[in-house]
DNA sequence: CCGTATCCTACCGGATACTG
DNA sequence: CAGTATCCGGTAGGATACGG
């Protein structure tokens, strides 16, 4: 059997501080880029329409996570100089390819929080054998 | 077209503070789980061999990890009451699911982290233009 | 409308010491 | 070996005020 790059990561060698595994999560691994990323979808979204698309996401954490994404070069950022200002931003190719990937963890959430749930209040009572 | 639930979740409807795609980023969002489930890969594996696959990982640390991963149903801890005693881990039917959109997300870092890498050079530059 | 600048808090996570 | 307990600092991220 032939050893993939991928597999040669995941289970040959272990998991070194500058891995690609660490370096993903340290960039989505917050608590808003990906939602971010999907609420981009595959259009141009103004960045008030991202706050509320985003529920709960503060302004100085939307303009952080949309500069990070920026500068990652997976959001392009327009700006079109009107009264008042609008601004928009939108994938890039690269950041288009990170939707898949994203959207195979939702819905593998979508598939298994109920178990998940169902499987914490289990192990939050303290009487009843574990089983 | 059908609009499927997943899509539904991530372009008609706001992100809602409970909505899955939040609850598994709470979930799996830290720093480690992710690179502990990695390493369990399909084996059993003793907490020892753990902390050395997980580099860096401090014994709080890959045991908080692990108590969460065993609460959500996703890791069965077993142990063997030897002298000294034994104790390992391994994923459950619900954990081997997770690893294929987590390695999905792997092998899209391992594809487009140098780009990333450049883009973000580039965009550090303090001179030229953006373009 | 779309930011930036400050301040401030919660908590993640590391270091260390101690048990069965 | 495999934890638990305690302390502690850095930082992610919220609230607020202000600027172009």
């Amino acid at each position: 059997m032939v050893t993939t790059p991928a597999e040669s990561v995941l289970r040959g060698s272990p998991y070194r501080a500058d891995c690609p595994s660490r370096r993903i999560l340290d960039r989505i691994g917050d608590r808003w880029t990906v939602l971010v990323v999907g609420a981009l979808g595959d259009g141009s979204v103004r960045f008030s329409e991202l706050r509320r698309r985003v529920e709960g996401v503060s302004q100085k954490m939307l303009t952080q996570t949309l500069r990070g994404l920026e500068r990652d070069g997976l959001v392009r950022r327009t700006v079109y100089p009107e009264v008042p200002v609008r601004v928009e931003y939108t994938l890039t190719d690269a950041g288009r390819t990170l939707r898949e990937p994203l959207r195979a963890l939702e819905e593998w959430s979508i598939a298994h929080l109920g178990d998940v749930s169902a499987s914490q209040e289990d192990y939050d009572r303290p009487d009843r054998a574990s089983s």
